[in-house]
DNA sequence: ATACCTTTGTGCTATAAAACATATTTGTCA
DNA sequence: TGACAAATATGTTTTATAGCACAAAGGTAT
């Protein structure tokens, strides 16, 4: 990709934190932006390595997961364009206890993690815009908490197809998810087994609360759907 | 208390953050530092609230958790001195989505966070200091979500007073955790209803894990304990 | 098109943990 | 000190969900 194109598509996606950032600085985050194309289900960065680069998705789909016990896998965290991802762990000089994954075929920018640490230094906007990311991401972490915990199958899975309506959204039709996702990851995403997953997809169908067709889901009763993550 | 106490206390105990300030900053801070006595149990703020304090626990001890179904109570994570807390609803502009109260009697001092916003604005270090805590906290969430999701009752126990000795430690026999607490408390620590956290503490104790006497809780073998944490 | 592998779907069984019931002990306050 | 409430302890029953087995459907590569 030629800089001129480089530097549109910065700008135009980068928007809320292009709009921090003054020209010198702006500067050297297109002298170091470098863009990765990733493959489905590829490997971004896996639990256990050093973060180095603070990502930036500009397109597709990405899933933060942790391999559990057993080979299960949580999913702990989806992100759309744009959202920036990689860097709790820099911040907090730890490394990943988490790993990222292209959900589909994405597009990646990467920036040094040292390079926003020298920004942050010398402009406290961009200090606030992570202080501002981190907590709503860690209010959402202690919110998954209980519910993952305390609420029944039901409960949980009607959860997730919230959270994939509120992630992704809906088609032009404006009931089928922007996503489409194998029975397995949307078990991973709600602590269950596969096998529950698809059971309890059914009752819903049954229930006249989603249709199915592969693995295009659509809400028909989000409002029911809403309920059932509350109390189930 | 009067001031010159006041101030001896805060910069005696608040080393972390008080390095961080300049002489003028920190008179702003002492000049707004109130300080509290709670009582045992007593509820420092509520899910729902909006938060106005920046917390700063001196003495005692603090636990925040989150009330889930049918009363059943989530302890989040736990306080020590000298401990920051109940910011991170202000950074994210949102409500208190979790609790805190006192554990113990407790000192625990309040800064307007409308002050400590001010202050960071000036100082980048102290927005340093909130990213690095957040980040540790967010890292802390998403390993707790795959604990409490994954492992069986014994692992989750066993992690539970893994969690209470690193927080608190241990006594002067460097085997009794500092810390006494119901065992409702623990249950609520580590996803289980009480009587599963007596059972699965007396059968601890009979593998001479841990012994017990009333709420003292002496670990025996914390290998062993580390293991079924890790396994279980 | 064929063969093969992965994903989806469904029934059955096993089991971990909740729910319930009931003592027993401990703590608290009049 | 006695009385009452709260916390701890333990046994039994129930239930939600994991685990397993197997069939059908859908993709994919040759």
């Amino acid at each position: 990709m030629i800089k001129s194109t480089l530097e549109q598509v910065i700008s135009e996606d980068l928007a809320e934190i292009w709009s921090i950032l003054d020209n010198e600085e702006k500067r050297l985050v297109i002298d170091n932006f470098i863009i990765h194309e990733f493959k489905k289900n590829q490997i971004i960065y896996a639990e256990g390595e050093s973060p180095e680069f603070l990502w930036c998705l500009l397109k597709g789909k990405v899933k933060k997961f942790k391999d559990g016990i057993g080979g299960r896998q949580q999913i702990l965290r989806l992100h759309r364009p744009v959202q920036y991802f990689g860097y709790r762990a820099y911040f907090a000089k730890e490394r990943y206890v988490s790993s990222a994954a292209a959900f589909e075929p994405s597009t990646i920018g990467a920036v040094p993690l040292k390079l926003v640490e020298d920004l942050i230094h010398k402009n406290i906007n961009l200090a606030w815009f992570f202080i501002h990311e981190l907590s709503r991401n860690l209010g959402g972490s202690d919110e998954k908490i209980v519910n993952l915990t305390q609420k029944h199958i039901r409960g949980r899975l009607a959860e997730a197809l919230i959270i994939l309506k509120d992630s992704y959204g809906y088609e032009d039709d404006e009931s089928t998810l922007r996503i489409y996702m194998a029975r397995e990851d949307l078990a991973n995403l709600s602590n269950m087994t596969t096998s529950n997953a698809i059971r309890t997809l059914t009752s819903f169908v049954n229930e006249k609360i989603i249709a199915v067709d592969g693995r295009r889901i659509k809400i028909i009763n989000e409002q029911m759907l809403r309920k059932i993550s509350k109390f189930g």
